[in-house]
DNA sequence: CATGAATGAGCGTTCATTCAT
DNA sequence: TATGAATGAACGCTCATTCAT
């Protein structure tokens, strides 16, 4: 669990404010381009600051997106912390609500970092693709695993869900709620009444609702 | 709905074989680097056809690209309707069920589609990305979305159950899982036992009885 | 002993007259700078072409050095053959005065393929400098052995002669000649009276008579 | 004929282990990459010192590159003097062996000076190159001459030998002897048993001979 | 004085696209 | 109509040099 500053002293000696451009400019651009077509060029003009200084700071292109993706996934790994511990020893589906809650607020608040996010899970289009994209996948879902395993020990969940098939059901909804909200921020929905962008909070207990119970009519 | 066929009629003037072999280099091109990445003049060095003909059957790279997603569309949707027919009158379950095994077979069946199909689907990138992207994910929404409403309506599903959620729900679910399948093919998986990718036909059978059932504990 | 015309056909498919022209300004460009330091900017300026035309020819700088170098070699091997064939059965000495001469002319008439050698020769600047460096220095130094080998049978020159060293150091001195006529040429030199870019027609017969007859004072 | 130590006084100024750090450093650069293609910023990370330092000692890469060259000419120089004033009243031909031995020794001792030093010989691979490589070859050959002067003198060399060209044919070959040796060094020679850097002993007793004695067979 | 962060021109190379043949 | 040679902007990256601290 290296801490991704130390890596790159030079960069972590600005000043926060500067430090802070110079993320949000990656962070939009490889948000954008996706890792491949992304142009340093493009990054520098959008930061303000010179060619030579952003390779002295991260070394190489694929140096600045393994900073910034990895910063990106402490971010995700802290609120999934945050959030298990606050609403530990509540029911399965008031935590998974709280998950689906936090994810929500990440994605607004934080739409560039969502941005790479989902650019990274859905695509692997990084630098050493798959590893990347297993270390980011693995760290949602070993959290959701965590949840399931704890809901069947307190006999909120049956008793005979696979942990591991279960977790991956929840991960696919809950990463393409989300995807759907960033979607919206940068202007790539459609938008419509039935996108989850709209009136997400009635989508979360909708989701909640429905993992619950299930989809057959019972009698 | 425009068929692909009829925007670019140079190309549609080729022999089949002609035409078939330039797809395949398109949509192996596409498929393994995206669109920003894809390289016009490896790809016609895959396809031994000459730059200029190209350029004269699709105009620019975003034309031949619109041209092979739309295809890859056609080929989706042309399977689902199959589905559809076929299935018409059984349980929604089961048709959920054999929705899930087809979408298994295309991807394993033809995997570089599959990629374009889920990179579009994921990130966008693609020229005019919202436009795309919207269309794509509504194709297969409103097929679960009929699905949805059928089960309703025959009674095998709650009659409480919100359609444009369900299939979403569903959906997200479903690419995902599909998703899993083509990044195996792609070598970017982890492939561990908790992959989907590992002994498939349980995950769907376990994915089927989730929907089902629900998560929750009955007495 | 490839042709070297042929691994680049793109190039050899060009009008004879531009052809010359790029090969004019490869050489101009890698005998003033040297291989590391030469920029593909300023000769392709010189040229009077494009650049992607250039990497469409030679694919990268070094395939355009391999060619430019290999094609001086074959100058000098060609002019070395002749200059053999043609004084098959002359005493030795005669011969070494021709091998002279025959330099002399090429150094004056194609000084930048004598820029080329000299610079390959003298420092291996250049990809894979060993390889090059060594095939370059062997083929003048062969032909020399030859000759001294054929001197010694014929008893012009001394039967304890090891050819070896003694082409060697043959080399040494119509190298080092040679290359005073092209940095004259370069202006490189200092040109004095004692510059043996003066007056050469009497230096090489100096130099022919001096390894005739030794340093020695003879009673 | 400047020292070159009094035109860079804050360089003179360093206490001499620093300031042989640097020039260390430089020699290495310069040696392994040549005057174009060495870098001021792996130089500078080589010496430990500061970039800004290393501008102000020297003003410019060229600058910089003089002085280390200079200071090579310098121990050249101050190594053929020894050598003249310690075998002063030999025989020509045992001072012509010991300067080939002090040549091989220099090379063995001091590679990366001896790199420097040929580079510019051969190549004029430097900035403001024609004036540098007058200068540098004027030394060791007016060296030269002067033996040849003195062993006409003496008598020990035919008295109608041209000092001139006769000091040329002898730098030549000296020249081109200790090359091979620092070739060698370089990892840029065949090495085979032909090459002068195998057995130079036996190498040197045999240029002397040829020197000597010439190369025609005599009754 | 000494530092090392900042600069932006330049590097070799590839790109999508055009157009004379 | 089909070709593939030509283009020059853009790519990721390194350079020698400057200058605020």
């Amino acid at each position: 669990m290296a801490d991704p500053g130390t890596r790159h002293p030079r960069f972590e000696r600005l000043e926060p404010t500067l430090r802070q451009r110079i993320l949000d400019a990656a962070l939009r651009e490889f948000g954008r381009f996706g890792y491949g077509a992304a142009s340093m060029n493009r990054l520098v003009e959008g930061a303000g600051i010179s060619k030579g200084a952003l390779f002295k700071y991260f070394g190489t292109k694929a140096g600045l997106f393994e900073h910034v993706y990895r910063s990106t996934m402490e971010e995700v790994k802290t609120l999934l912390r945050s959030v298990r511990d606050q609403t530990a020893g509540e029911p399965f589906f008031a935590r998974l609500e709280r998950v689906l809650r936090a994810g929500l607020e990440f994605t607004t608040s934080r739409p560039l970092s969502a941005a790479i996010y989902y650019r990274v899970i859905y695509t692997g289009d990084a630098p050493h693709g798959n590893r990347i994209l297993a270390e980011v996948q693995d760290s949602s879902r070993r959290f959701l695993r965590g949840l399931v395993v704890e809901g069947v020990r307190t006999g909120d969940l049956r008793a005979d869900l696979d942990p591991d098939r279960t977790s991956f059901i929840l991960q696919s909804v809950l990463d393409r709620f989300l995807q759907a909200q960033y979607l919206e921020f940068m202007a790539l929905s459609s938008g419509g009444p039935s996108d989850p962008s709209t009136a997400p909070d009635q989508w979360i207990s909708h989701i909640v609702g429905l993992f619950r119970d299930g989809l057959v009519k019972r009698p």
